[in-house]
Parts: structure tokens; sequence; C-alpha cells
DNA sequence: CGTATGACGTGCA
DNA sequence: GTGCACGCCATAC
């Protein structure tokens, strides 16, 4: 089984610990390419998966960034990891 | 197979 | 300090 990117990001991810939060350059870069930033958000955009904390990755400027089921519900599971935005 | 997209990041006005 | 535009890569269709 090749890991794509695409599964890399996902298993970077998956393993962000509780109350940490990463920004989309450093899940590219865990994931292979810290110039594949774009297809961190991308892939996981097109890929809801509900196994995926990825509400704990954040753009770099600290701010949330968007969600695909509503940024209100990314900041709400943010705020319920007690996660704070470094 | 080729084209367009995208939850970004950085620079400049 | 805020807003706009460009550029980068991999994925999806």
């Amino acid at each position: 089984m090749k890991k794509s990117f695409k599964n890399r990001v996902f298993e970077v991810v998956s393993k962000i610990p509780k109350g940490r939060t990463l920004n989309y350059k450093e899940v590219a870069r865990l994931a292979g390419n810290e110039f594949a930033y774009r297809v961190v958000g991308n892939i996981l955009n097109r890929n809801k998966d509900p196994k995926i904390p990825c509400h704990r990755v954040i753009r770099s400027d600290g701010k949330i960034g968007g969600f695909n089921r509503g940024v209100g519900e990314k900041a709400k599971l943010l705020q319920k990891e007690k996660i704070v935005l470094f």
C-alpha cells in the first residue's frame, strides 16, 4: 500500500496529541513536503473523516482558517479541547 | 490524461 | 493594522 501524501497527512493529523495544534505547514512538513501545505487543507477539505482531528490544524497566523462543516464548529471544537491558539 | 481547484503562506500597498 | 494578489503542491473530476 503506497502511502500517498494524502494518506500521510491523515496519519500525521491523527497523531496530533490532544491540546496541541499544528499549522498546515507543519503538517505538510511532517507529511513529507512542507511546500504542500495547500494540499493539506485541500485533502482535509475533500475528506472529512471523523477519525481525523482536522480541527487541530490551524493557520500559521493563529487563525482557525476554515472548516468544511463551518468555522463555528471548528472554533467550538477548539474551545472544547481547551486548545490555546499558539 | 489534462485542467482546475483549494480549510495556505508570504509580500507589498 | 488591514486587505489584496501571487505562487506553491497534490488531489479530484
